[in-house]
DNA sequence: TCAAAAATAGGGGTTTCCCCTAGCGCAGTT
DNA sequence: AACTGCGCTAGGGGAAACCCCTATTTTTGA
């Protein structure tokens, strides 16, 4: 609390929550280059991030949306939800935009993608410290106008996949069955069935191998 | 050219290939600490990566298999093939078996995905350059074995597959199901089912959804 | 605050999966 | 010629998954 106007004599504080240890490592090292940073505190889950968050107070979370199988939105939604001044910037290995629109709307202030380089990195960070929203260069596909614009236009090619939905499809594209998703999340088979059948709906995919090719193509992108 | 027995003067030159610029300086970071090692070249391509080799030999190259959308493979089939001393390391953040294995027959000489610890990391690269073969302890499910049995016959695409069978494999990669597939042959779905179950017998693959999984990944590079 | 959306889950019929068995034909072996 | 192995064909039957319903509770958004 009552950190303002100190920028330039305190340093910046960051959290980085990714449950790669490398990327962690490599994020560290790079963003304890600069003078005006601190990444003070690393974290490889959702867990680990909230104890980091109330041990001491961050500026910017960068948090990597994949963690753990699709837990990243949550992090981000919970996140915001209890520091709602905290800037936080998604982390993401998919170019795709249905992953960037869920992250903004789950509450971060920005989309990173991984193969982005490292300059931009660093734009990215400072952008968001800014107040300013970023978005990758690739990424210029009217998502900022889906996401100011009210869409109660259900025209649109990509509905709104919610935290929950955008997980189960990351477990079927790890190869998970809807037994084995129910098992996991301690929910009945029914409320996966229910599941699938919104994501088929909102993906606009007819069967069910549809839905798992989609999972497997945009989620392991081999 | 000829910098043998000089391993514990100089140090282990390493390469490491991967498009996400924080992994490489992660990497880079964390080996370059290391006494023994010097990475002394980065690509983020498997032609920056085939030029870096061409402009000084390395001994380790460590190759993110989800290169570019899959081209790591084969970057590690065309590393084995131009430099067959060179020492590889497959680079994944997929935690499934079937790419380890690909990756190994490939040619890789290890397989580490990008959850492992860095202690791990280090781990993998030492026993890689100790000429062993290394597997994330998540993995030995099977693989090794499969790697080691005698595979019967190297000339068809895969091994001891009957051509029916292929061509059933390729129609539940292109996306027919078990009925599509029945009426596309003018066969009946017994008929389909008993092709399905060999495929899975053959390819040792437990789940029908493993086998949807082979086929596209195996047979749609995309 | 109030309506919409999301998350949960059951009913019931259809389809697919999976483990059997089994006949037919072809190729190589004895 | 008979034996043997194996690929291709296909059915029975039970388990599992899929699919179209409805319905309740919780969460979200305006």
């Amino acid at each position: 609390m009552s950190v303002n106007k100190l920028s330039h004599q305190q340093k910046t504080r960051i959290l980085i929550v990714d449950d790669h240890p490398i990327v962690r490592e490599g994020m560290a090292q790079f963003l304890n280059l600069q003078e005006t940073f601190h990444l003070c505190c690393e974290a490889s889950s959702a867990e680990e991030a909230l104890n980091a968050m109330s041990a001491c107070s961050h500026t910017l979370a960068i948090v990597d949306i994949s963690l753990n199988g699709g837990s990243g939105l949550d992090l981000i939604k919970t996140l915001k939800h209890r520091y709602p001044g905290l800037k936080i910037l998604a982390l993401s290995m998919h170019d795709e935009s249905l992953f960037a629109e869920r992250a903004l709307r789950a509450g971060a202030n920005g989309y990173l993608m991984k193969q982005e380089g490292t300059q931009n990195i660093l734009l990215a960070v400072n952008h968001v410290l800014a107040g300013n929203i970023y978005l990758s260069a690739a990424m210029h596909s009217g998502i900022a106008q889906r996401l100011m614009a009210p869409q109660r236009d259900s025209a649109s090619p990509i509905a709104g996949i919610s935290a929950r939905e955008f997980e189960i499809l990351h477990l079927i594209g790890i190869g998970f069955g809807t037994r084995q998703i129910a098992e996991k999340l301690n929910r009945s088979i029914k409320t996966i069935e229910a599941h699938r059948a919104n994501l088929k709906e909102k993906l606009q995919l007819k069967t069910s191998q549809d839905l798992v090719r989609f999972a497997i193509q945009y989620l392991e992108p081999d």
